[in-house]
DNA sequence: ATAGGGTTAG
């Protein structure tokens, strides 16, 4: 901008390629790119359909996407086949794929050419709008002009299945990926990335990354984004750590910013806070995403304390919050309890910053409420909302009530979702556990009677570790593990130890699965819980010092929490366990959420 | 002058 304002000076002449390179010298400064606009309209460059197409783009790269489109319209007769690919593309980025499929059938109808970029914008729409059936048509006629090997449109495809494909999208994308005969940087990262969304795949991620590097590929910032984030949900504490290594052997050019960030949630997500608060630490540049990363860290391990510290340092640094950090925020509310702290946090965020409340944020305040015991007013939250109450808000609602043995709010809550999610198991077996607490022996009967009918079965418990670089995965009441023999022989061992220190089985944890199950065999079930073969297996086979984290699937059980307190205690470990909501962390015969669950 | 991949959230 600077050197153009010389260039005035000096009286040189400014055509339309001038105002074209400026116009991509400005993108992401609102201001520069209005007052250029201006510029171009009073020297009559909006003549030229090149100045007006850097207008279109770079607008809507800022995020002013009305401005685009009137650019777009004003242009009239003007308008080319880049001005047409640019509104293509600027719907796209909005997330108006509707829009952008309209214009593009608008476009040929005209007669205008299509090429390359109009494809893999078109793509980039299906993608949007989730659309699997229209963009498997679509891939359809691209296979029929041969433009599937094309890099662009070939990523375009890889990108469009990972995320609409549903289950067997990554077997379409990797179809596609064979076709293409020297798959690029981008193409890679594409497949990285695919495996790395569809969380079953993570470790495909990692071997794909691998593998990229052998063909021959330097993996930058976003290939270590993409298998960093897959390190996140593979409870490989070693494969993180090793990959970061990697990253900082590879001095990463630009962005690491995303890298960094990427790094903070593989370690807390891997039960590590000091590794991840040293990483956000460390960055010499942060962004809302880094706060919003390292907030749900404490979050997730229920340190609220350092959550609101950081929230505050965050607005300090002049950060503004978005929704995500509220989200982060008040999950950290909810996980320990402060409740008016919560209530404050939503009105900020409604009040002070503008940012409207999305469905997450209500579902957060009713459990928030509910678990803190106040019930009623999580009724009203729920019966209140903006929105309609989705499986996520029940859900919370059932677990507060199933906490504060609320029967008859129960029921209404698992009736709303057994509506919504017909092949759940969770609101049947928790109605029938609560039944069985509360002695009403033929309420439990029958609704185990309606899940058997309806052919509805519990997910299994499922528990990783990773124990000397190599992840083992146990499952309840399986006994496929190599060393199940030992573990339960361990276990029985160490079972006495803690019954005699004051262990008592609480056996309404033990989920009545088919018919009644006889005394003992509750017991076994209980002792065969995932989490604790998990956590036995761990104490096993390593030494004192090492660390233990098991990942679990579900949530952990109540008996299984009571239990892991008396092996940290007998075992005189630490031991950390991740359930599909929080970290635990057992220490003392102690656990770090102060048994607030 | 226009096209492909990335970080946080439940």
């Amino acid at each position: 901008m600077n050197l153009f304002k010389r260039m005035r000076e000096l009286g040189f002449e400014v055509d339309g390629f001038t105002l074209s390179g400026l116009i991509a010298a400005s993108c992401d400064c609102i201001d520069l790119i209005k007052q250029l606009h201006c510029f171009s309209v009073s020297g009559g460059f909006d003549s030229y359909s090149s100045v007006n197409n850097a207008f279109v783009s770079y607008y809507s790269k800022s995020g002013l996407l009305k401005d685009a489109v009137s650019v777009f319209y004003g242009m009239d007769e003007l308008r080319d086949e880049v001005s047409w690919n640019s509104m293509i593309v600027a719907y796209g980025q909005h997330k108006e794929g509707a829009k952008a499929l309209a214009l593009y059938k608008e476009m040929s109808f005209k007669g205008f050419k299509i090429d390359m970029y109009t494809l893999s914008s078109v793509l980039n729409a299906f993608t949007s709008l989730d659309h699997l059936l229209g963009g498997r048509q679509f891939h359809g006629k691209l296979i029929k002009g041969g433009f599937h090997r094309n890099s662009h449109v070939g990523s375009g495809l890889i990108d469009f299945y990972s995320k609409c494909g549903g289950r067997e999208g990554m077997s379409d994308a990797e179809k596609v990926f064979r076709e293409i005969l020297s798959p690029d940087l981008v193409i890679w990262n594409t497949m990285i990335s695919g495996y790395s969304l569809n969380e079953e795949l993570s470790e495909e991620a990692v071997k794909s990354f691998r593998q990229m590097q052998r063909v021959g590929h330097r993996p930058d910032d976003c290939s270590f984004v993409c298998v960093i984030s897959a390190c996140s949900s593979l409870s490989s504490p070693s494969q993180g750590k090793q990959i970061h290594g990697l990253a900082i052997k590879s001095h990463i050019p630009w962005n690491r910013i995303s890298v960094n960030n990427s790094l903070i949630s593989m370690y807390y997500e891997n039960g590590n806070l000091q590794d991840a608060r040293q990483v956000f630490d460390l960055m010499q540049e942060r962004n809302v995403v880094s706060f919003n990363s390292m907030i749900k860290g404490y979050a997730q391990h229920g340190d609220g304390t350092e959550a609101f510290l950081l929230y505050q340092r965050m607005l300090d640094s002049g950060i503004a919050p978005n929704n995500v950090t509220f989200v982060a925020i008040l999950s950290a509310c909810v996980h320990c309890g402060k409740v008016s702290e919560g209530e404050r946090y939503f009105n900020t965020m409604k009040e002070t910053f503008k940012i409207e409340p999305e469905a997450e944020h209500y579902s957060c305040m009713i459990d928030l409420l509910g678990r803190a015991g106040k019930l009623e007013e999580a009724e009203r939250f729920i019966d209140a909302m903006p929105y309609k109450p989705g499986p996520v808000a029940w859900a919370a609602l059932l677990g507060a009530c199933r906490k504060h043995k609320s029967l008859a709010l129960a029921e209404r809550a698992a009736k709303e979702l057994m509506v919504m999610q017909p092949l759940a198991a969770t609101p049947y077996v928790m109605l029938a556990n609560m039944y069985a607490d509360a002695g009403q022996w033929e309420e439990m009967a029958s609704v185990r009677r309606s899940m058997r009918g309806k052919r509805i079965r519990k997910k299994p418990g499922c528990s990783w570790i990773e124990v000397k670089k190599e992840r083992h995965v146990f499952v309840a009441e399986d006994w496929s593990h190599p060393m199940i023999r030992q573990v339960n022989e361990y276990l029985e061992e160490m079972m006495k130890r803690m019954k005699e220190v004051g262990y008592v089985m609480d056996k309404k944890w033990a989920m009545v699965k088919e018919d009644d199950a006889g005394e003992g065999e509750e017991e076994m079930r209980l002792t065969h819980h995932s989490e604790k073969l998990a956590v036995a297996f761990g104490l096993m086979s390593t030494r004192d010092g090492e660390e233990i984290v098991v990942k679990k699937n579900l949530r952990i059980c109540g008996d299984c929490h009571n239990a892991i307190k008396f092996m940290s205690k007998v075992a005189g470990r630490e031991i950390i366990v991740r359930d599909n909501l929080r970290f635990h962390c057992f220490k003392d015969g102690k656990c770090s959420c102060g048994d607030y669950w």
